[in-house]
RNA sequence: GGGAGAGUUCCCGAGUGGCCAAAGGGGGCAGACUGUAAAUCUGUUGCGUUUCGCUUCGAUGGUUCGAAUCCAUCCUCUCCCA
């Protein structure tokens, strides 16, 4: 079977550097798994490498679309899978890294993602009722069509999902649940390890954050964001952590200061949901960051692993 | 020196005699997640032997069956006049 590796990890944990290293050993290249990073000039919020950091390693799905394009899970399946394939063509190593953990699961468990299956308009008519009429209305729609899923969503009142959900039936004519049995019988067509980067001390990932938040505001964050605001920009864009936040300030309504600490503190949020949606996966090899802080030490912690497994040989 | 006001749980902040371990928000912690995922949403947040007990609303003392709420003194802070 394809052999790859995979490293994950909170944002401001190192994945980035740890690739690259990575790939130097290996003869490797990396596949980003970074929703955001897919957009140009979106470099300094997104934490993006500099071709510097690069170091002549080969990098995919990176500064590939315009911020006014969207994108979603179901596009990243296919390009990842693209990108991976020509990597091993060219006998190089396949290694994706990133923090999205939605992409990186679907690509990895082989999720089936259906054409055709979004209706903006009647999505927005669906969050039109959500909106006027209340949450309720709209469970009461889904009971209707999908009542597994409606005990599911019951509790949580996401009216996102809600909305999805509906809309999903009524795009292609079978329900999410279904959909979700559906999508999950491929067989994985891949073999890998997967490296996750954490900090034992959580404190510890949070102050790297804040730091790093500062960095980027002396290497010209305002700016690029001044830049980003003015243009176009898609859905899936303007959700970017970086730019949005410093509206305020740029409307004279906020100080610069104020902005800058809500942009670490929806960061610092952002990680403890990357946590959370990693820490269920039970294939993950933990490297905690405040412990094996350098490089050099995480790389020979992991090549222990990549031996003890056997994972390269035959 | 004179006058006005304020001190509430990690933070901001509501509460002016019992329904108050104390609204709401923030932050923290935990969780969910199938085409917007850097999104969206949920739970929890004084302690304990947890349908009950204990300790909390600047401090001390008092009034009362009962106080975060009323009174006295003290401490701290803010503002106004000097």
């Amino acid at each position: 079977m394809k052999k790859l590796f995979v490293i994950v990890g909170p944002t401001a944990s190192g994945k980035t550097s740890l690739s690259i290293e990575l790939a130097k050993i290996y003869d490797g290249e990396i596949v980003s798994a970074d929703s955001m990073q897919i957009y140009r000039g979106m470099n300094i919020a997104t934490a993006k490498p500099t071709e510097e950091e690069m170091q002549g390693i080969k990098h995919h799905l990176i500064d590939f679309l315009d911020a006014d394009q969207s994108y979603s899970v179901g596009k990243y399946v296919d390009d990842a899978k693209y990108a991976v394939e020509d990597i091993i063509s060219r006998d190089k190593f396949p290694i994706l890294c990133g923090g999205t953990g939605l992409y990186i699961d679907s690509f990895l468990n082989g999720i089936e993602f259906i054409d055709n299956s979004s209706d903006l308009d009647l999505r927005a008519e669906l969050n039109k009722i959500g909106e006027e009429k209340g949450i309720d209305s709209l469970l009461n729609i889904l009971l209707e069509i999908d009542p597994y899923s409606y005990r599911r969503l019951f509790e949580e009142r996401n009216q996102k999902r809600i909305v999805r959900a509906i809309e999903f039936y009524k795009t292609t004519g079978i329900t999410i649940t279904e959909q979700i049995e559906n999508s999950k019988s491929n067989d994985p067509e891949y073999n890998y390890m997967i490296f996750g980067l954490k900090a034992f001390d959580r404190q510890f990932l949070y102050d790297r954050i804040n730091k790093r938040v500062d960095i980027m505001v002396k290497n010209g964050l305002v700016e690029e964001a001044e830049k980003v605001l003015k243009s176009d920009l898609s859905e899936t864009a303007s959700k970017a952590i970086g730019y949005k936040q410093l509206k305020p300030y740029f409307e004279g309504a906020a100080s610069l200061e104020e902005c800058i600490d809500k942009i670490k503190t929806e960061t610092r949020h952002y990680a403890k949901r990357q946590l959370t949606w990693f820490r269920r996966n039970n294939n993950i090899n933990w490297i905690n960051i405040d412990e094996l802080k350098s490089i050099d030490e995480q790389i020979d912690y992991i090549k222990g692993l990549i031996d003890n497994r056997g994972f390269l040989n035959g």
